[in-house]
Parts: C-alpha cells; sequence; structure tokens
RNA sequence: GCACUCGUAGCUCAGCUGGAUAGAGCGCUGCCCUCCGAAGGCAGAGGUCACAGGUUCGAAUCCUGUCGAGUGCGCCA
C-alpha cells in the first residue's frame, strides 16, 4: 500500500522524465501552505538550476503533464516554479477505504527485515531506580516497538547490572547484618557437594531472611561506607572476587539478590508498558571474558600499556584522539568496556544481530565509538552494525542536573506516584469515581499518569537535553499524553453509542474541509514512521498522533456524526473508526495504552 | 587545552536531506456546552530563528568565525 505522497511523487517522477528533468528531483511532499495546496514538488526549482533553464518554464511543463492525472483535482505553478497539488474528492475517498480496509492502517514495512537488538534501560541490582532511567526506558521501548511494527525481528535487552563491586558490596553488608544468612551459607559451603540442604532449600531460607527492601536499606549504607572505609572496601573487594571466583554459598546469594531485584523491577517496568525480551546480565558474559582477552592477546591485538593492557582503535584520517579500550587494567580486571566487548561476543552467538542499538545517554558517545571500533577491529561485528542512539541528559529548570527540591535525586517510583495522585485528582474532577470499580479507577490513573509522563518525554528529540518539569511532564491539557487519550477515548465512546443505535459504519466519501484535512494526516502515517525509523527518531511518531489527534478533534467538532444523515453518518463513523485504529497503532509504538473510559 | 552537542515566541520545545507568510503547547485576551465526552473547539496578541561573514536566484536549515550554555577526554560503570 502507498501514500499519496509517494504515488503523486511516482507520477511527477514520470512527468519530469518525460519532460527530460532528472527523476530523483521530483520529490513530493505535503504542502507546508495549505490554502494553496495538499502537496507540493519543489524540484523544478532544482532542475531548472542543473539544466541552466528558467524554473517558471520548467515547472509550467511538469505541471501540463500532471494535469491530466485523475487524482488530481488541480494543478498550479506558483511564484518562481513551485508545482502546487490539490488532490481530488474521488482518490480522497479512495484512500480513506483503503486506510480503513488496512489492518496497519497504512503502515509500510521493511522491505529487508533485519534482526535487530535494542539495548536500554540498564537497570541494576540493588540501586534504586531514578528518572534518568525513565528516559532510557521509555525511548528504548519506543525504538524497539517502531523495529518491530516495521517487521524487524527485534529483542529487547535490559543489559542488567547484575556484576561487579555492588554485589561484593552487598554480600559483605549482608552477612554482616544477618547471621543467619552467613549459618545458611556456611552450611551448604561447609557440606561441598554432599550438602544435605538442596539448593532449592537454600534459596527458600534466603527468600524469607533476605527482601528487597533489605537491599534497598542495605545498599547506600554500604556503597557510603566503603568510600570512606578502607578496610571494608577490601573485605568487599575480596567477597567481589570470590563471587567471581565461584564460591557457592556467594553465588547463591547473589543469585537470590538477582532474582527478587529483577522481579520487582519487571514489575516497575510493566506498569510504565516497559517490557523486556531478556533479561541478560553482565554476570552472563563473565565466563566469554578470559578466552576473549586470550584470543585478542594472540592476534596481537592486546597491548600493554602504563601497567594495562588495551586495544588501539585509532585511524588514520581521524579529525580527534579517540582513546584505546582499555580491556585489563593494572590490577588484572575486566574494565566496563571488557564487558560490553564480551557483550557483542555473546548475542553474537545466540542472536547474531544485524543491527544493535545502544539507547545510551549521550555522554557516553566516545566509550561506544571506541567498543564499537575494537569490536569491528576484532571481527566481533560488521562494521555499521553497532549504534549508539544516544539522548541528552535531564536538567533542572535551573539548567542544571535535576534535583528535588531537597536537594535529592528524584526516584522514579516518586514520580510516578505524583503523575497518578494528579490522574486521580483529574478524575474525580470529571466525575467518574463513581462510575468505575476501584481497580478500573486506579488502573485508569495509570494509564493516564503513564501516557503523560511518556509522551512529554518522547515528543522531544531524543538527542538534546532537556527540562526535567514536573508540572509539564504531568500536565494534561494541550500538546499532552492525556490529551490523545482523551481523543480516543471520545471515538470509542462513539463507536459504543453508534453500536447502541444499530448505526452501521459505510464505505467514507471526503467532502467536508475538517475531513480533507483529517484523511491527509491519516495518508501520512507512513512517511511518518519511516522517517521516525530511520533516525530512530519516536518524537515524529508522537508529532504525527497529536497532529492525528489534533485534526479528528476539529473534525469532531465541525461534522456532527449520529446526528447526520444515514449515509453521511456511515461514512463519517468509518472516519472515525479508522482515525482510532491508527492512534492507538500510532500510540502503542510509544508504549501508551487507550483505556475504554476516562 | 582538545573534541562533541546545543543557542528558534515570556516559558518548554518542533522544524534543520536549502524554497512561498518560521510552527506547536503552556501562559495571556476574547468567544463557544438546548447537539455525539469542554481533559475540547474557534479567534487574537507575541519572533531581526545568539551574533558576524560566506555559498546560492533563494538560508532557521549548508560553510567559516565570534560569543554563550552543556558534555566528554584509559585503570568507576
Amino acid at each position: 500500500m502507498t501514500d499519496l505522497r509517494w504515488a503523486l511523487g511516482e507520477a511527477a517522477g514520470a512527468a519530469f522524465v518525460a519532460e527530460g528533468l532528472p527523476a530523483d528531483l521530483a520529490r513530493v511532499d505535503a504542502s507546508d501552505r495549505d490554502d494553496l495546496a495538499d502537496f507540493q514538488c519543489n524540484g523544478a526549482l532544482a532542475a531548472a538550476k542543473v539544466l541552466k533553464r528558467n524554473p517558471r518554464d520548467v515547472a509550467l511543463g511538469v505541471a501540463r503533464r500532471l494535469n491530466g492525472n485523475p487524482a488530481l483535482a488541480s494543478v498550479e505553478v506558483a511564484g518562481p516554479g513551485f508545482i502546487n497539488l490539490r488532490v481530488s474528492e474521488a482518490c480522497l475517498s479512495d484512500r480513506a477505504n483503503a486506510l480503513a480496509a488496512d489492518p496497519r492502517a497504512g503502515a509500510g514495512k521493511v522491505a529487508a527485515p533485519r534482526r535487530v537488538l535494542v539495548d536500554y534501560g540498564g537497570p541494576n541490582v540493588a540501586k534504586e531506580m531514578i528518572v534518568s532511567h525513565l528516559r532510557a526506558s521509555i525511548i528504548g521501548e519506543s525504538i524497539k516497538r517502531l523495529h518491530r511494527f516495521a517487521g524487524d525481528e527485534t529483542l529487547g535487552d535490559a543489559h542488567f547490572g547484575d556484576w561487579g563491586f555492588q554485589m561484593g558490596l552487598l554480600i559483605l553488608a549482608v552477612s554482616q547484618e544477618k547471621p543467619a544468612v552467613a549459618e545458611v551459607l556456611a552450611r551448604i559451603e561447609g557440606a561441598q557437594g554432599q550438602s544435605p540442604e538442596s539448593t532449592e532449600a537454600v534459596r527458600e531460607q534466603l527468600t524469607r531472611l533476605v527482601t528487597l527492601d533489605d537491599l534497598d536499606r542495605l545498599y547506600p549504607a554500604a556503597a557510603a561506607r566503603a568510600k570512606i572505609d578502607a578496610q571494608y572496601r577490601d573485605q568487599a573487594r575480596k567477597a567481589t572476587a570470590e563471587l567471581q571466583a565461584g564460591r557457592l554459598g556467594h553465588r547463591l546469594l547473589w543469585r537470590h539478590f538477582s532474582d527478587i531485584t529483577r522481579r520487582a523491577l519487571e514489575r516497575d517496568f510493566h506498569a510504565l508498558g516497559v517490557d523486556f525480551d531478556l533479561w541478560r546480565g553482565e554476570s552472563d558474559v563473565d565466563p566469554l571474558i578470559a578466552p576473549m582477552i586470550a584470543e585478542l592477546e594472540a592476534r596481537g591485538l592486546l597491548v600493554d600499556d602504563e601497567g594495562a593492557r588495551i586495544v588501539r582503535v585509532d585511524r588514520q584520517g581521524d579529525r580527534r584522539a579517540v582513546p584505546p579500550l582499555l580491556v585489563v587494567s593494572s590490577e588484572g580486571s575486566a574494565m566496563y568496556g571488557t564487558t560490553d566487548l564480551a557483550t557483542i561476543l555473546d548475542r553474537r552467538g545466540f542472536f547474531d544481530p544485524e543491527l544493535v542499538l545502544y539507547v545510551v545517554d549521550q555522554r557516553q558517545a566516545d566509550h561506544f565509538e571506541t567498543v564499537f571500533r575494537a569490536a569491528y577491529l576484532a571481527g566481533y561485528a560488521n562494521a555499521g552494525s553497532l549504534e549508539h542512539v544516544g539522548f541528552g541528559t535531564m536538567n533542572g529548570s535551573d539548567g542544571k542536573p535535576f534535583k528535588t527540591r531537597e536537594g535529592g535525586v528524584l526516584k522514579l517510583r516518586d514520580l510516578i506516584d505524583m503523575a497518578m495522585s494528579r490522574a486521580r485528582e483529574r478524575l474525580r474532577e470529571a466525575g467518574l469515581g463513581g462510575e468505575l470499580s476501584p481497580e478500573m479507577f486506579e488502573d485508569t490513573a495509570l494509564g493516564v499518569a503513564v501516557a503523560a509522563l511518556k509522551f512529554a518525554d518522547l515528543a522531544n528529540f531524543r538527542g538534546t537535553s532537556y527540562v526535567f518539569d514536573l508540572e509539564r511532564f504531568s500536565g494534561f491539557e494541550g500538546k499532552t499524553g492525556p490529551y490523545l487519550l482523551y481523543q480516543a477515548v471520545r471515538v470509542k465512546s462513539l463507536l459504543r453509542k453508534a453500536a447502541d443505535e444499530a448505526l452501521q459504519p459505510g464505505g467514507i466519501a471526503i467532502r467536508a474541509p475538517e475531513e480533507r484535512q483529517l484523511l491527509l494526516v491519516l495518508d501520512a502515517f507512513c512517511r511518518a514512521l519511516s522517517e521516525a525509523y530511520s533516525r530512530s527518531a519516536p518524537n515524529v511518531v508522537a508529532e504525527h498522533a497529536y497532529r492525528l489527534a489534533q485534526s479528528f478533534a476539529k473534525f469532531y467538532a465541525a461534522c456532527p456524526i449520529l446526528a447526520a444523515p444515514a449515509g453521511v453518518a456511515s461514512s463519517r463513523l468509518s472516519l472515525a473508526a479508522l482515525t482510532l485504529k491508527q492512534l492507538e497503532l500510532a500510540l502503542d509504538i510509544l508504549g501508551i495504552a487507550a483505556p475504554e473510559k476516562m
């Protein structure tokens, strides 16, 4: 299925060729003068420049050839050589009916689907989720959905931070505070493989002894203490080393920490409409590191430098110095980049992705450049298959990194709670409290809150830093998530009413200006998706969804539907149903779901 | 010091593969519920697109410079 813009571009291309002009200049775009045209082609200006001809003459020649096209109601040349196209009502109506019959509401698919892995979120064991995790999760989830919807075989990986020093700290802190835990572990370690207690039994005991609240309480304290207490820090380092060496008790305890953290995180993420396909952790790639280092060494890629072992990745012609990848520190331990490199190997093993998108803070651009180059150099990934999709930092209204009024870091949970309480207020104001069951009421409040948070973030281009403003994030009027939900819910209500009155949707005939405008926006869905896809820019989808909702609101205000004469009513009903279908598809790509009522 | 990103309405942001009168939302001023959900619609005020050069018939968009802001620059992740 092709959209009008594309079809007109093809027609213009043929006209260009017939006029002896380069066809690739015949691009047609939505008009930015809707008082003059639906679509415009500015290619005659460029062609005239290349061929050194009078642009107006060139445009007139093309216009003459387009004039007979049945899809076009008018073809005019304006100004120095703009070709303005107005589409006929018949053509618009045909397009509307085609869209209504298409389950994808006009969305295209990629010609050659790829295996795509999206690495995003990056939660850590025992570390509280804060608002900065929100961006990574929201943007990553949307990019994953964008690829999946376009037909790629897509996996989203949380890239779980479940390894390293923080685990040693936790093991130390928990066993010091809870002698019972130490006893359990001593028992199982003492008896070695022939322990009377099964692993299962130990895990059950740990479940009773160590809760998520314990971790939330102990970790910050332990981390703070390690900063000032060198002896404590050394103990934690030792515990980390023992864990990584495979000490049984440490392993069981670590597994327990990760399990309870992951369960809680999955629940929180799910409430936000963020669901990972994979929770591969840093621990999963740990076994790959030693052989990887040996191989890099054997191939001469690993060299000594200031006591550390590095891979040089700078190239001739670099405009700037690209730092080497530090693989083994002078203390002999694996580093951040080492894990990332091993993760690339790991992924090649189980998925062999053709594209990996790292949805991570823009500040890590240099780091990823280094890792990617090392991976290409080592042949662990095909050139160009690794891409850093960076996003901007989050600042407070003072332009500095965001802090709460008390000066602390805002927890994600608290932010969601704030947005939810505002949503509850609005629902009560609208008098919907009594109509919905308590569970429905809470679900709806959560849905509205999530829509507000996500849309506020996704409406901005990911690459630029943005000001984190609670007021704006939980706003319900204007260009907001709740506005989109509101429009969707209004259509749902309308469709219910129509069903009650046994009014059937029918063929669409585009007449009123508001219907025209709505259809032109519906037609632009395909284009918006492909642009969002190629630029990894969900804000393009967000913008489209908003424009769609807005065009619908105008249509809804200007064109009576149920009260219209029978033929008109069934046409408008179909148009409304089509709008709902496309709006929900667009919202789904943003990770937002519309409730039945609100 | 070197590098990257960004400076668009009072505020928060789109637009940046060069094209006609630079768009939204919030806020501000009015208007519209005897009609399908007013979390809505309509109208209005508000801009030398940081500044200065350059390329071009044409620049918010491309190039250079200046000023301002943010970020990064091997043994944390």
